[in-house]
DNA sequence: GTCTATAGATCGATAGAC
DNA sequence: GTCTATCGATCTATAGAC
């Protein structure tokens, strides 16, 4: 192989640190000389994994964010099963993803103008399917077609809205109360079949 | 007076590109120089205005936010009226906040690391007042304390939540459609009395 | 009150040795 | 792959004339 183990590592704990990073402060928020302090790494090390800069560094973070929502919430959501464990599997990706709420949204901190726009579609994308997923098992599991996506949006707005509504007033509970509330209202959704 | 009326018309032209700046691009993405653009204001009379500098220019958006949510949606929320009465009014001062989903959240944006301090500790009272308010509107107008909080948290919950979807996805609708979401969520909650 | 000019720090990005 | 050193641009903030 061309890569070493231990390149690999050192681009995984970078991607770590990255992520971290632009989810809490947002892509202007995030100084090069932030992430040396944070891994340790200097300039032309980070310019060596990511000779596009900052830019590049942003986007890979998206596209990694988006394929890790793909395969922890939108897959179980899809997957094989009645409402209430399809919801159950998506609300457990959904609470890992920003660890009970103490983590912010990459999605809500990075489509900030400043941001660049492959950054913001990438996340934008990103959104509309976790949407969609949520859509499509409500309609897979008896829901009637012109009501679910109002109930999906819905749902995913509940959360969002609580994360924002943590940060701002430090109370974390508003996050498990939105997950909670969001879950409820998924499987409360009418079956028409 | 001490202040000419060209100074007050200074002063609050400047207020308001100051309010559009940090509401869009947040606390770290405005700079003094995008400042002197859009106002046409020089360094020295920004300066001269807000000795204090950037913090104190974010400081004061975000107290006068807060005082326009106190007149323009918590005054209406408390004030005499039922249930719909009460709510309609504040959905109306929230729609008008947000020029119907077009413009997005201060307390959003600047409660993101990178802004000052006391900023956030002000949007953050900002919006636990306009939680309170709905709730105390709520208890008003008979319905159960013990539910009642969280009802409030959920409405507000889910209009921040479809401001970050809006603007994600680019879909202007999800605004409309979560403030008329959360509209009938309130009015719809149970009157013990 | 507003201007020009600029200080001092930090920004993203690059060069070249090892 | 990582380092030191640095460039040119931009940042916040200030000085001083008018």
């Amino acid at each position: 192989m061309t890569t070493s183990p231990r390149s690999e590592n050192t681009r995984d704990a970078l991607m770590d640190a990255l992520y971290d990073l632009f989810r809490t402060r947002g892509f202007e928020g995030v100084s090069i000389g932030d992430i040396t302090q944070r891994t340790g790494l200097g300039r032309s090390s980070l310019y060596h994994h990511f000779p596009g800069g900052k830019d590049e560094m942003a986007l890979a973070v998206a596209r990694s964010a988006r394929a890790w929502l793909q395969a922890n919430v939108v897959a179980p959501t899809l997957a094989e099963g009645d409402r209430e464990a399809r919801v159950d599997r998506m609300i457990a990706g959904v609470d890992q993803l920003f660890s009970g709420g103490g983590a912010p949204c990459l999605i809500a901190a990075m489509t900030m103008p400043g941001a660049p726009d492959s950054v913001r579609t990438e996340l934008g994308s990103a959104l509309s399917e976790w949407i969609d997923a949520v859509c499509d098992a409500l309609i897979a599991t008896g829901a009637e077609p012109a009501t679910a996506h109002a109930a999906a949006l819905a749902a995913v707005s509940r959360i969002e809205g609580a994360l924002i509504i943590a940060r701002a007033t430090g109370d974390d509970a508003a996050f498990a109360a939105g997950l909670a509330e969001a879950r409820a209202a998924l499987v409360a959704v009418p079956i028409t079949a």
